[in-house]
DNA sequence: TTGATTAAGTTCGATATCGAACTATATAAT
DNA sequence: ATTATATAGTTCGATATCGAACTTAATCAA
């Protein structure tokens, strides 16, 4: 039989653990997204970065709709910061040849501009931060962290 | 010498590591955050509970300058979010004996029976995520966790 | 076809966040 | 003591987020 600490351990209740975990990934989405956006030009937020980004990374010509999904925010959100990105000329609003109702979102050259600048002003930030925490160190949570966000991405009905 | 594979592995980018780094936590952040919000009752948001527990976990009595740099949001967020638990009667604000510009804020019973309800309401959530993900996984993760948080706030001059 | 329903995007209204400026009080300097 | 400076909190204005309702076009049914 247990001794009386074991015991204690494992019916010990796992909820504060979890309420750390969220708080300490809250907290860290609060700084970084702070950091973020102090090495965007003036009025630019991370969300306008990710849109570009991600024109780049996965493919530009996706209509507001797919990117409000991909982006898990409402198109309303979307439609705001689309208007955003183009009033900076980031991006082009076309209609899409395939639907009437529905537009295709394109980048600019100034918005692959955008981008690369973003970039670069970034990388001093994670460098400093990866003298800290080295990439086998990243690469040793990035894949749990992962399977959390599938798991909660699935289990949002 | 290191063979090619290994001299590409050492002086790869490490950029997209810490790109996915963080980009998995704001997701994470966002989906936890709407679950959270979803039990918790209409009109309150995260920033309500997260004001309330810590005036039970740390102590009541504290100042809205002094939660709002715990929290680090600007004094006008607090002075905001403050009001409303006021409003809802989960909060007290008292003058500061020892500061006559200063106030003090002193949970009342409803605020308390307020907390105990919402995390009442939260245990299923949990207990579902940690049969995915059972807390010996997440006390693998929280320190290093943390230890980003504590960098990152550092940092944050 | 025509009419009904569904879907894409925008507009509108409500509220959260946050910086700048303001008020009242405390502290420091002389 | 008087004056200058600094601090706690609020108010105000700007903008981000997001749901509801609306417009227009596509799809489905008869």
């Amino acid at each position: 039989m247990a001794d009386r600490k074991e015991d204690h351990l494992i019916e010990d209740d796992p909820t504060p653990l979890y309420f750390q975990l969220f708080n300490e990934i809250g907290i860290i989405e609060q700084l970084t997204r702070a950091i973020f956006e102090e090495h965007l030009p003036d009025g630019f937020l991370v969300s306008h970065f990710a849109v570009v980004n991600s024109l780049v990374r996965v493919r530009d010509g996706r209509t507001p709709l797919e990117l409000a999904r991909a982006f898990q925010v409402p198109k309303t959100t979307m439609t705001h910061t689309l208007s955003g990105l183009e009033k900076h000329g980031l991006i082009e609003m076309r209609p899409n040849p395939r639907d009437g109702r529905s537009k295709q979102v394109w980048l600019t050259k100034n918005g692959d501009i955008f981008r690369e600048n973003a970039i670069r002003g970034l990388v001093p930030a994670f460098a400093e931060f990866a003298e800290k925490f080295p990439p086998d160190v990243v690469t040793g949570i990035v894949p749990i962290l992962a399977e959390m966000r599938e798991y909660l991405d699935a289990a949002r009905d």
